[in-house]
DNA sequence: AGTTAAGCGAGACGGTACGTCGTGTCTTGTG
DNA sequence: CACAAGACACGACGTACCGTCTCGCTTAACT
């Protein structure tokens, strides 16, 4: 593997990113933003986050954050895309047991986080801005991965009809979680997830 | 000359409808705001609504408003709701073919509206705004009683199980449907609905 | 003279300002702002005075602010103007004498007012902003009638020859005091103003 | 080859004259620096020049400017100093023929540049910056020169009184026309000149 | 020829102030 | 009292500069 080269291209490769001129960004402000982002979140909401208070927060000036972000949804989105500490799905060979124990996790994790408007936030404002539009959906197909692996690990196994289409399948498990969620208020607890299993599967 | 009753006029009690002193409210300023809201809702969005643009719009001073509606979700709220059209539940005979012509109209009604972004903007005021969180499930739950009433009748006919939760069984079928139009971006159309059906029931 | 017209237009005075629709400004205001410029332009100059900080001192909001004056430069104006206590000049009979007294009442008010730096901030204004050109000349206007006024009597009474332009007069009292003060730094006292009559009287 | 001398080179010591190590100052840079304050200045005046926009213009990093200068102020001063093809006073015999000569000279020049607005910029700045203090000072007297040349002439040939103080003798001659340039806005031509010599001589 | 130390373009950085906008409250005169 | 009009305190917005600070190069003189 060729050292770097010191000559602004050599033909061959150039995978290196030819380093832009300047001063680099600094590493240290991503990560100061976007976890003051975070804890303003925990704290007060997404309604209550403003762009003032994040670059006070993480010490930093405004400026700083909008040469990163756009606007503020993007952070937001950034932000909450980053802890993805991504829920993995167990392998247990039944799919019944497999999403058991996935939900239990999702419980736990609903519990500790508080009334999470972050969500809805983003909904709103990828109605208007394509780009959330888009780093939104990104996001969504990120946490449906666990469950679309699970499906299809069943459907392989003949558990589930071939026949299914296991997007509307990922649709029908996860929707109601999150109908309850944002918007009926109701508990998301181990019998909820029971009956909800029992109907569908 | 019947005063008209300001309160919500318990029948017994009150005859004389404790007419308050001074002039009374204006009616046409009611249909005025209203209006003019729900005007602005479809032209810019929630984001894009501010009450100044309301007044204006209106013809109308901002006290007017804040003396009717605590605060900009709650006049949202109330604008949106306020065109329940309430949609109504056939009874066919058969669940099944009561939920597939119920969910047509359904789509039909997503097609005209465009990307609806009142339901997030209200979803993300109702978690900080204890009377906005009211509000919301009130509205949420006048929206399901169509699909309760279909279920209640299958239940009584035996079509669903007598141990099945119906509250969950609304969930599995409502869920879905705002799972895609809020987050997915999912299309919501009639082989989606019957997918959904073949898996559910 | 008539009472306060009720309609809106009465025919024939109406010298009544017609009271415009809506909270009239709040005339504490007006001094609390202006109170709070002069204030601060004393303790760090035109060049240290923000609206930011004039609003905080003020107690009153930007918005308050802009709602009155257009820029910085019209609010300073309006604060050094408004501080005119008008000096007046003494009529003894004499133009020397006369001027000798005005004088040395300048020189007074310059020894306690610091190095005014207000005055440079306008004229530079004043190159690109027409508004303030207009009232910067209007308030140089002001601050030359009692030295156009003791010229005046003085030509009357012969002691100037009739021909002399008292316009150049003025500039020839004046204008060696002010570039003294703005560029040379040189002092400003009872030697040089007697020294200036000798050469100009 | 002897090398450029950085500092301001006292001739006894030092004659190896101390080259500082590493790259030297490339004069271009101070030249495209000074060029380019000078057409900012001409397009948009003191007020509208920003260091940012004349590193941008002048091709260079705003390092390489405030290595320089500490800056705008110091910058200021330097460009609008540094085109100080200083005026010359013509020595005719009379002092009132060499002022009306170098007086129209100066009408001349104050024609072709527009509002000069660095001189207000300079003296506001001039309150709060002892540096700049100074640099003005000395830029005041180095403009000065001429008069007093012509003054002392005449004090010599006896056109003036031996009593007169020549200091007071330029700022009564000098003043003037800067008071009509800076806060009066009048005209500065050649009967305000005849006007003024006729009432100072 | 290598080392060293500074200059250089580019641009990121923490700040400060800008002028605008929206919120929810208040204060007018008029019905 | 209600109403239109609009002023008010507050606070966030996104932008523009300031003067400082890295970066990777370049440019000489000194080893």
């Amino acid at each position: 593997m060729a050292p770097p080269a010191t000559s602004p291209a050599s033909p061959t490769n150039d995978v290196r990113p030819t380093r832009r001129p300047g001063r680099p960004r600094d590493a240290r402000c991503d990560h100061a933003i976007l976890q003051a982002t975070l804890d303003m979140l925990v704290e007060g909401g997404a309604a209550n986050l403003s762009i003032d208070g994040v670059a006070a927060r993480a010490g930093v000036g405004k400026a700083t954050i909008y040469r990163r972000w756009s606007s503020r949804e993007a952070l937001l989105l950034e932000a909450i895309g980053s802890d993805t500490t991504m829920m993995d799905m167990p392998d247990t060979g039944s799919l019944r047991t497999d999403l058991e124990v996935y939900f239990d996790g999702l419980i736990e994790r609903f519990a500790k986080s508080g009334g999470s408007d972050v969500l809805p936030h983003l909904i709103e404002a990828a109605c208007y801005d394509a780009e959330v539009r888009g780093s939104l959906d990104e996001y969504v197909a990120k946490r449906q991965t666990p469950v679309r692996t699970a499906l299809q690990r069943a459907q392989q196994r003949g558990e589930i009809a071939p026949g299914i289409d296991l997007k509307v399948m990922i649709d029908v498990l996860v929707g109601p979680v999150i109908y309850r969620r944002l918007l009926t208020g109701g508990r998301i607890d181990r019998p909820f997830i029971r009956k909800l299993l029992d109907i569908v599967l």
